[in-house]
DNA sequence: GGATTTTTCTATAGGTTAATAGATGGAATT
DNA sequence: AATTCCATCTATTAACCTATAGAAAAATCC
């Protein structure tokens, strides 16, 4: 009598069981090649299957651009969005966000720069989606380090804003050069955070203020 | 009588009057859309001509994004190797170098974005060539900063490299916001060169060292 | 083991694009 | 005025690439 209920069988679970491993292969060609100067037949090749299978998991070359953004993406916001609502310093919540947005780039840096350098080959539909998805990330950095100034943590006269683009560039940026610099990602990390809260020149010899 | 002497007309200086202005339809085409994004239909669509005409002024698109390549990296190098030698101090220097890495982004965006997001495509030999004088511009700025740890200008347990990389990557990435955002240029320089040599952190009321 | 479902294959249509060849019109030269 | 040179045009080729349709094969289920 079932007609009613959901199917019955549970084979459905099991479709298209290979999807993580074709979005992988999409990932590793646009990051090598960009959108455009990939074919689905490189793509295809290092799956060792034919070019036309590939359209049993994606309907369009842009669909699968997408899917590898939206991959790319999405583990950043979740995790900067937790550290930022901590009850800490702002100066620990920075240098926090600052480690959990370089992360990605050692876990999985080809949807990363597919990501970043590629986003904009989208269209428009999908390209504003990941946008928003951008945006957000900026506005939890520069919300920091607004709160930051108020707590008088860091120099009033500072704009977050450029501040913000200053430090999400350089951490982006590593995904050019991670690769070749034999850097540990943590190393870099921290770093990255000592540079943008205390600077590069010498401090005095007299101890940081406490507030 | 003239037979080895060089050609008598002074014709040949009036060759390709044009390629200056052929070369900016194509970054501006190539910084739009990509290299294979971008097709040569696209380029003589800018400038009115027909699509085959172009082949009068370059022999493949890879040749034309090689000369948009290099047009968009070679004003940095020099400029950046005048001020690296100037008897002044690291700090100083460095400031100069940030506000002279970011004024191309001014003046010819187009050819700075593809120099940066499109060089990548260019074929083997003439990466290479563009590679070495990118690797030429950090060692600059490295360099730079090896003197200003030396000098104990800046923090000794500094990493000059990871700076380096900081540095250029939060002045790179501005060629991506620069249009967007309604800030100066220079504002953005002296904000940058704040930021990486003083830090965002409240300093100590005492005032700076003098060496 | 037969039926059903999932995955991959073959074949191909249809559109796009980089690049070449040779012609044309106009400007500069003599 | 005839000639040479420059810039652009027309026409076309050959390669390439995405996407679709339907058949075959492989895996799963009962």
């Amino acid at each position: 009598m079932n007609i009613v209920a959901l199917p019955v069988t549970r084979r459905n679970a099991n479709q298209r069981r290979r999807a993580p491993q074709i979005i992988e292969a999409a990932a590793r060609v646009f990051a090598e090649r960009g959108f455009h100067g990939a074919t689905t037949q490189d793509i295809a090749d290092v799956l060792g299957i034919k070019q036309a299978s590939l359209y049993y998991y994606f309907s369009s070359k842009e669909a699968a651009l997408e899917l590898v953004c939206v991959k790319g993406v999405e583990g950043f916001f979740d995790a900067a969005k937790a550290i930022a609502v901590r009850p800490e310093s702002a100066t620990n919540r920075l240098t926090l966000l600052i480690k959990s947005h370089l992360s990605p780039l050692v876990d999985r840096p080809d949807f990363v720069r597919v990501f970043l350098n590629e986003r904009q080959h989208l269209p428009r539909e999908s390209r504003r989606r990941i946008g928003r998805w951008s945006r957000g990330l900026e506005r939890i950095f520069e919300d920091v380090i607004k709160e930051g100034i108020a707590q008088r943590e860091f120099r009033a006269d500072l704009d977050a804003r450029l501040a913000t683009l200053a430090i999400l560039g350089m951490c982006n940026a590593a995904s050019n050069w991670h690769r070749k610099e034999s850097t540990a990602i943590d190393r870099t990390a921290a770093e990255f955070a000592q540079l943008v809260i205390d600077g590069m020149g010498k401090r005095p010899a007299a101890p940081r203020r406490r507030r």
